[in-house]
DNA sequence: ACATAAGTTTCCATATATAGAAACATTTAA
DNA sequence: TTAAATGTTTCTATATATGGAAACTTATGT
């Protein structure tokens, strides 16, 4: 619940708990946070919020109509990778993969 | 370059480098790397390639030719959400979302 | 309660992703 | 070098995502 951190990883309501601390090594301020794909629309809302935009001027960001928003943050699975990284270019918000393999032996790069 | 240790988090030459220990907390073995979005399609054939498996085996495994696979791995960014579950639950990988807000002043949940 | 803002849904058109099939190219192994 | 395996591209059709517009519902505030 606090703000003065560096480097803070700041888990939602849906993630599955983890570790938090020595996660970052940057410098500059950030709040990062892991979530499963198809919780994809939550986070788009989430992300939304934090930057204190409603729907409207959001689509207005990105040049689409507050609908479009809407859908995309409650449909959350049917959207194009493109689509998505046009939201959260327009949250100003960095976006990467994370993928865990969890059995299976396999070789190291 | 080594297998033994648990969590071991492994990046893959396009990822920019960052931070590797105290990771994951879970217990099993695991290897997990980050990645931008737009090179997720290399990422499908490094897990791919990771299970020994060729497009076309891969291709049997979701149910598409391998032409699909190829399209996929090659034409990363053009591709739908489900279409990326689909493919990493055939490879039994677990993916996830990262985001990164970098700036601004904002609260934290 | 009422008015306004914010978010949602439906209808419709268009753009694009998915998909198979087959030709083609590249890699791998003998 | 040759053959087989693996990966890529092109063409085609179909399914689905994107998008606007407007009606509708749900907050929010006065």
């Amino acid at each position: 619940m606090e703000t003065k951190g560096k480097n803070r990883t700041m888990t939602l309501g849906q993630l599955k708990d983890k570790h938090i601390g020595e996660v970052g090594t940057d410098d500059r301020d950030k709040y990062e946070f892991d979530l499963k794909l198809d919780v994809l629309g939550e986070m788009i809302k989430s992300v939304r919020k934090d930057r204190h935009l409603t729907q409207e001027q959001l689509g207005e960001l990105i040049g689409v109509q507050k609908s479009q928003i809407s859908k995309l943050e409650r449909n959350a699975k049917n959207v194009t990778v493109e689509t998505i990284l046009k939201v959260f270019r327009a949250l100003k918000a960095n976006i990467k993969f994370s993928i865990e393999m969890n059995d299976g032996d396999y070789k190291v790069a």
